[in-house]
DNA sequence: ATATTGATGAGAATGTTTCTCAACTAGATG
DNA sequence: CATCTAGTTGAGAAACATTCTCATCAATAT
């Protein structure tokens, strides 16, 4: 059975497959992934991008990411950070995703796959390959283009 | 061909339809629709009351809203239009959606439906009956209850 | 009528994100 | 290597949506 469509790039009335997660990422690649996507690998965009790609899928907000730079002792601004985080984003190394509450949250999977965000917790986590989901991509509006999808499951603690 | 979940309260691994549009709304409705939900008709409630469920379907934001009570010469506080949204989504009688940007928008269908999110024009529509979609809802991780679902298909003018 | 409880509104406060712009730095060039 | 140039950073201000505060006001019950 297909998998949930989310953030697809597949054309409208198809049915999309996740992609397994990224298996780690040595320091070479983030330089390469920033270049590539015609970002200077400054100090601040390689520690960022170390924690942000180091360590398999992440799910962050800019404040979570910043707090978590500081402890491991990167000098940088929030703004950079904020800065960062959608320059990764427009240049498709990550992808933003909306949730309930005022906060972006930025997801270092890019592929298709939908979200559960626990409400009491205020954590996102993927929704797994063995939680079967379908989405069958609505075809677009007259004039219009599909950019992509979004499918948040909102959950709480039991 | 079933259609997509949204804001479903349907068990996990089921497959929702969504409902007509509500055909309008008299007077009396909007006063009922408040008292039933243990809110007092007050002259601001009713107003917006009947301008967000006197004219079928509606997507709005709370500075969209006090704008058009504005307009029609509604007298009331920024802080009411906002309070009386939340009031509302809390008795059911509204949606909350969650969209990118940073507002919250409110759908007056609260039955399960996708939304086309036209990022040109930040305008929110539903997924029409004939644009068919199908999500199935994933299986809750364990100790997790599920709240509902939004699908957000973003789009723009081509 | 009057009391009681809930609702309103102006403005302050909050929280997140973006903006500004002077100082800095990576990479290119001579 | 020194210099140039364009992209990057950072501190703080600004913008923005939303919530809070609390004195005043209004709806309902008595």
């Amino acid at each position: 059975m297909a998998i949930a469509a989310s953030g697809v790039q597949t054309g409208p009335g198809t049915v999309a497959t996740v992609r397994p997660p990224d298996a780690g990422c040595s320091f070479r690649n983030v330089r390469d992934r920033l270049q590539s996507a015609g970002l200077r690998p400054t100090r601040q965009r390689m520690a960022l991008g170390w924690l942000l790609f180091g360590k398999g899928d992440r799910h962050v907000t800019a404040e979570a990411l910043y707090e978590e730079a500081r402890g491991a002792k990167t000098a940088l601004s929030l703004a950079t950070v904020y800065n960062t985080l959608r320059q990764f984003s427009e240049a498709h190394l990550l992808r933003e995703i909306a949730v309930y509450g005022s906060r972006i949250w930025y997801d270092t999977n890019t592929g298709p796959h939908c979200h559960f965000y626990v409400e009491d917790r205020d954590e996102l986590l993927d929704v797994p390959d063995d939680m079967l989901a379908v989405l069958k991509l609505p075809v677009a509006p007259a004039g219009m283009e599909i950019l992509g999808a979004d499918v948040i499951v909102r959950v709480k603690s039991a």
